[in-house]
DNA sequence: CATAATCATGCAACAACCCGCATAAACAAG
DNA sequence: CTTGTTTATGCGGGTTGTTGCATGATTATG
């Protein structure tokens, strides 16, 4: 039996039964469960299946793909959510950018914080309707499946019409040299205009996100005004960021100053 | 059974249940209770529901009162969405109106059907970026807290620029002398909206519904073409609408000419 | 305050996993 | 036809992950 032959079986079978187990398909096709776990290693590689303890489930599931992605280092990121509202203040005009980190800050604001929410992240829309004195308003767009996040030009256009005291940005890539860089075109392009029209940028962003770089620049590491990561980050880097002119917060200590130094004002 | 089902299982029952217990779990899934509170404790520190003792309930207020509202009738909701997506062809452009009852119609939907969504509802939005072949804009504006729905000038802009061919609407109200009700105000202005650039309007009733006059009106009953009911609608109102010129089809039977007979059409 | 249910923790058994290596088949080139 | 290379597979050994049970602590309830 071909390789390929098996890897469509296992992909037809996990369509239709809606999962596999590496000891049934063993069985099944007459082989060892060591070859089964190459195929799916390679299929979960190839982004055709998400590999599990036991076997493999599919992919196509959004939500638990997305769950998933938000279930690492989910300690982190609640620490690095729970020291970012230190920026939040009554009655501000507050950005939710899309991303898992992000997605935790909602569930950590005190419910007796008033201010307005603004978001192109249908889950964060969902997260912050929760919060009884948040006015949230979502911004529209084409929905990409990947983050569950609008784009395009409506999006676009809908952040051009708003000026924020306040930004939460979740990124892919961030480097003091190379700035916030992202995979996506489109949300690249979507979070630049954010970040044009925020007065205070705070940055999200788990440790391991420092010093990669990716294909889209969004905007030069001057731009922002607070980096928040944990404590898996390495002094030295912390240090050039704080040469560029960042704050930098380390999630769990003391660090960081809490003030809003270097922001730019805007009239309210 | 692998753990991602058993997951996926106690996720599921907490939706439609509103709560979880340990011991029924235990039972249920056949493993142990250490097994059960180990999995609460995951599903918990990923933020997907709350572990109390005992057992395990939703997250949030909102998630609750929502999945209150969601698994009321859930069956016959269940059963309408599925009727209605009969009228769905491919490659066509479809409002999804929100409501618990729409809501149910993307899981509904085979995932080799590929058509253009449009909705102003994240929840359904969500749902929507599920399904592999279908492309997702969502319209934004200020969010509502009750309905988790996004409502004001921008929604009833983004709306006015786009015509669809079909168009699934959730009602609180609908009668065939005061046609289409909402307590709402500003919702009642979205869906007048969505409704006067739709070809051919689907109502999605669950028969509770039938009969019952709210404040703000949306839309004539000859408005529509399709009513989707389920059996426990008295035979005398079918009648009523079916006179009105409304194709009536109640979920479950074989009703309903599943044409589009009463449409207007609009140019593609 | 008493009782029973529920819970957290450590531990042992077991299954599943990854890695490296050897074998064998398929393949390309001389 | 031979030889060297690549690829796929199975197996052994050490590692990791999952599960059920025992134990003592904690919590709900009358």
């Amino acid at each position: 039996m071909l390789t390929q032959e098996r890897h469509a079986f296992i992909m037809e079978k996990l369509a239709t039964a809606g999962r596999v187990l590496s000891s049934e398909l063993s069985g099944e096709l007459g082989v060892s469960e060591d070859t089964i776990r190459r195929d799916l290693r390679q299929l979960s590689a190839s982004g055709l299946l998400l590999k599990v303890h036991g076997g493999a489930v599919p992919r196509s599931n959004i939500e638990l793909e997305f769950n998933t992605r938000a279930r690492a280092q989910l300690p982190e990121k609640r620490a690095i959510a729970a020291a970012a509202i230190r920026f939040l203040r009554p009655r501000t005009v507050v950005f939710f950018d899309a991303g898992t980190s992000v997605l935790e800050v909602p569930r950590a604001v005190p419910r007796d914080l008033a201010f307005t929410a603004v978001t192109h992240s249908p889950l964060a829309a969902a997260a912050l309707a929760d919060l009884p004195l948040v006015e949230v308003h979502l911004i529209g767009g084409k929905v990409l499946k990947r983050g569950i996040v609008a784009t395009g030009p409506d999006t676009i256009d809908g952040y051009r019409k708003i000026r924020a005291d306040i930004g939460f940005f979740g990124v892919a890539c961030i480097d003091v040299e190379a700035g916030m860089t992202d995979p996506s075109h489109e949300e690249a392009a979507v979070k630049a205009v954010m970040i044009e029209n925020t007065a205070t940028t705070v940055i999200l962003a788990a440790s391991d996100k420092l010093g990669k770089v990716s294909n889209f620049v969004t905007a030069p590491a001057a731009t922002f005004d607070h980096l928040v990561t944990d404590a898996g980050a390495p002094e030295s880097a912390l240090a050039a960021w704080r040469a560029a002119g960042v704050d930098v917060l380390v999630a769990g200590t003391s660090g960081g100053s809490g003030g809003n130094g270097g922001s730019r004002s805007i009239e309210t």
